[in-house]
DNA sequence: GCTAAAAATGACAACCTTGTCATTGACTTT
DNA sequence: AAAGTCAATGACAAGGTTGTCATTTTTAGC
């Protein structure tokens, strides 16, 4: 491993030299900042990360905290963050943060400490503590906020749009030709629930049919027992919908499951989708139209944000607020109306 | 933050002595030892890693990678290898893991690189890589398998006995009264589905039943749609099982649908078992008795090999093997047969 | 061509820990 | 009592980076 020293005298000039073209700081002249560069590359340096923290107090290190970590959502989002670390040339620490506890900011405190992360991820539930955020605030940890129920002034945030994407998901049912669409909607407590029903009602009421009442909306708080049960009343109505759209993949495996109880096919006798896109959904048979969030990118963006935060620009840049596309992957669990 | 010095200061010895204590070193005299642990207390002192990975090039962080980070096995051992780091006073650093790549030395040594972990654990599939396990052997990582297909010598490992647990779930059912138990077998590739086949073969051959043929186990291969179509036929055929004990909970779900479909009720037609213990199994209906793997037990098992290991004794111990208990979760897919 | 200001660069300390080697003091052996 | 041994301890350097401040070089202004 070369060190910043055999890097200045390949290049001809002082360590101290070496460390501005490093950190992309004033006062260097083009060609000298060229000339370190090439040496750079040549020995193919690369900085060590812990002289660094022990100079400044900073790591490279991102850091991500999870409080459930067993939901589907957060092993993907794992999985995008992970990659997007590595492309950006950081690494990702992770750690746990049970709410419950009581004793969130020791559990903080500690992980900051062990970690000396500089940089924070705050994904659901966490991101809406604004304790938590003023915390990191004092502390001059730069953070971003991943899909937050508000936004936050003064922070920045990488989200989707749900209710977006619920309107298109509904469109896509309505495209097909179904008139009469129900809808399993998420845990009320979660803004997400909200947004997603009001895309769906959006998408139904633009396309001049009648506003959906209660025995077409049905709470299913992203439990599956709960779905299943409203799946199941929903389908054997006296006035059963062509169509379910279901807030989560899970409710909708739930669906799947009432509708093989009742007897039904799916998609010939009903039509389902879902939303978030876990693994299961396309393993399922038949294989789940749902909406993709866009993991890979709001990833990315985090991580772009967070260089951003943290580079030498006297000025910090002002919060951005990104809003991810997504997409509707279409399966096999959608077709046209019986009749 | 205090440092060594201050530490020094308070307890009136050197740094070195202090440094000693801290590394469990031999030479400290037991009174001097106990002056300068009162001190560290006082001041609250907790070591720069930073400082300790300048000095000699190895990090207090624990490393693991991933491959599929989206398997649900995946975010369980996450969740309990975060809780063992921090019990541990040490933290996780998460990496990914492409096979088809190729280029795997690449991504690992960027990962090592990066992260200076000195402390790796391998899960599956990785941890099956012998010409992996040479290279951290050269770098002089330390690191332990989890859940290996076959031990390897020289190298500790950590794991569950899937055939004895195979067994026990069986016998559950056999207790139950059922006599006709039908085996959903994961993919043939992992070493795991054969254990988990066998455990259930001895069950019912003990028992004295007649050895299952190919109309009562039939390959799944952990897949969701495959598993659905063994659990039909199984069902559907002139002389059904009772029970089936599907080789892991997506495939019991699976099973769940088929049952669903041929108008059979869960668990008074027909009992269903599965095997992980996924967090959808406590939420489906009705709730799924499974094998609990042990994942926290693992996790924490994993860890105190890995500090064993570095530890200051001159002497390498030797490499373990350490097999952990596993638990069977009794829930309500379960029941005596009809008749 | 000279001075003043600004830009570019460098010398050196500091960050906190551990390794090397030297020193002290107590105890054993002759 | 002197010499030798061993345990306990300390002084100091090193590890790679960045901040401070001083110095050199370039540019601008007359």
């Amino acid at each position: 491993m070369s060190t910043i020293i055999d890097v200045a005298k390949k290049a001809g000039v002082s360590i101290k030299t070496v460390s501005r073209v490093m950190n992309n700081q004033t006062n260097v002249k083009e060609s000298t900042r060229k000339r370190v560069h090439l040496a750079m590359e040549q020995l193919d340096y690369s900085p060590s990360d812990a002289a660094r923290q022990l100079r400044t107090g900073k790591s490279l290190a991102i850091g991500m905290l999870y409080s459930d970590p067993s939901s589907g959502y957060q092993s993907r989002l794992n999985h995008a963050m992970m990659q997007a670390c590595s492309d950006a040339g950081r690494y990702l620490v992770v750690g746990l943060f049970e709410e419950h506890g009581g004793s969130w900011q020791q559990q903080l405190e500690a992980f900051i400490e062990r970690t000396k992360v500089n940089n924070i991820i705050l994904v659901p539930p966490m991101c809406d503590s604004s304790i938590l955020q003023e915390y990191l605030f004092k502390r001059g940890i730069q953070f971003v906020l991943m899909s937050p129920s508000h936004t936050a002034p003064k922070v920045s945030s990488v989200s989707m749009d749900d209710q977006l994407a619920a309107r298109e998901m509904t469109q896509h049912l309505l495209d097909l030709g179904h008139k009469r669409i129900g809808h399993i909607a998420g845990d009320p407590a979660h803004i997400a629930s909200f947004l997603r029903r009001r895309g769906y009602e959006e998408a139904i009421v633009s396309k001049g049919l009648p506003r959906p009442d209660e025995s077409l909306v049905i709470d299913g708080q992203f439990d599956f027992r709960r779905a299943l049960a409203a799946a199941e009343a929903m389908l054997s109505s006296e006035n059963p919908p062509t169509a379910i759209f279901a807030a989560s993949d899970d409710m909708a495996a739930a669906a799947y499951m009432a509708a093989g109880r009742l007897g039904l096919s799916v998609p010939d006798d009903v039509s389902i989708v879902g939303f978030d896109n876990i693994s299961i959904a396309g393993t399922i048979w038949p294989s789940l139209t749902t909406v993709a969030q866009p993991f890979d990118d709001m990833a990315a963006e985090c991580i772009r944000i967070l260089r951003n935060a943290s580079s030498d620009d006297s000025a910090k840049p002002a919060p951005e607020l990104v809003v991810v596309p997504h997409k509707i992957v279409v399966r096999s669990s959608c077709t046209a109306p019986a009749n």
